[in-house]
DNA sequence: GTTTGTGAAACGATTCACAGCT
DNA sequence: AGCTGTGAATCGTTTCACAAAC
């Protein structure tokens, strides 16, 4: 399949979250434009981010919602439940653990790992917080699709090498350093600090 | 002052992030390949980069790591300390909270606030959750830079547009949802849903 | 008449490549 | 000799504009 922008693909997320709504308000069909509005873009646009997967409109008529939702979610792949171990039971990690919008998705948390003896065995939202030392040992058995980094800086690249690999094929870094990993793996990064400063930057310079 | 890319000011806060490590290692003088190295950009990008901003380096030399510091300090607007205001004391926005980096980076959070009876007036962080209604008499008192949204869906638009009134130039929004606000006000958007779905859409088409 | 789908044009960001300074 | 700073070239993304479908 053709390279398609990370920034096409991050749109296509909030159209089907539009969608979605759209769908629960019993609307049924819509245009590239409304949906361009409701997301801050151009009706071009929207047009141009589905033509790189097919042709999914009626001329004269528009989308019809609940066909763009169904076709949006298997571009997306979101057909299926994935699988995310999460390292790291700190402040982030433990809050990601209780947050219902992950499975919600699709996203299911199997596992999650700490390297504290006062946090390992702990209950946590079902789980028990796991040593990290048994990382290994325990997603071979049950591997997972996607591992969520969400420990100090110190210790990202060293469990980013090891969730590596075991095969885990996308990562999602909370850690505030950059993390490298080898080309076939995936890996998406929220920087809190980097958020900040883009705010004092655009804060400053006015 | 001319339109700085903001992917641009995203490597620059990922520079500065390198340099005070090399400040800390002692290390004298770095080159754009250096850093471009640790970055996982070009050399060429790095000297482009920061040429928007000036001439700072030595040709045949480098860049002097505790200048380059302090220009990137002075030009992302970190000389000083931000005031924030976190809206919504769930699991996220307590994590948050709770959380050191803020303060270390100069970003100081002086109130959260909650509609949960529940959670308004129980102490966090030295602070107390105060009840979402007093946003206005609280903030027109002691005016916050940023404001940061960690509220349900249904709540961010309009916790936005009350932040906005009260003259907040600044958000960060965590909550699933587009947030729109008047064009004199920047907003970011951390959105976890939509990161996920990227890598989603990453592990299917391939 | 309305709205899509899409080549072509415009725009913006990255990379190249080299003159100029140390 | 080494490395920066920067115009020029390249590459990628967004916007335009219109023929085709309904």
């Amino acid at each position: 399949m053709r390279k398609i922008a990370d920034s096409t693909v991050r749109r296509l997320s909030l159209y089907l979250r539009f969608l979605e709504e759209f769908e629960q308000q019993g609307t049924a069909t819509v245009s590239s434009e409304e949906l361009a509005a409701r997301g801050g873009t151009t009706s071009a646009q929207v047009r141009k981010d589905l033509s790189f997967f097919g042709s999914f409109g009626k001329r004269g008529l528009g989308y019809s919602v609940p066909e763009l939702v169904r076709r949006l979610r298997e571009i997306l792949g979101l057909g299926r439940t994935y699988r995310v171990a999460v390292i790291g039971a700190g402040k982030i990690g433990s809050a990601l653990v209780r947050y219902r919008g992950f499975r919600q998705r699709g996203f299911e948390i199997v596992a999650i790992f700490d390297n504290d003896p006062l946090k390992i065995g702990s209950p946590l939202e079902g789980l028990v917080v796991r040593d990290v030392k048994q990382l290994e040992q325990t997603l071979i058995g049950e591997p997972v699709d996607i591992a969520v980094i969400v420990t100090p800086a110190e210790a990202a690249q060293g469990i980013a090498d090891r969730v590596a690999a075991l095969g885990v094929k996308a990562l999602l870094n909370f850690a505030p350093i950059q993390v490298s990993v080898p080309d076939d793996i995936v890996i998406k990064s929220v920087n809190l600090a980097l958020e900040l400063e883009v705010l004092s930057y655009a804060l400053t310079n006015r």
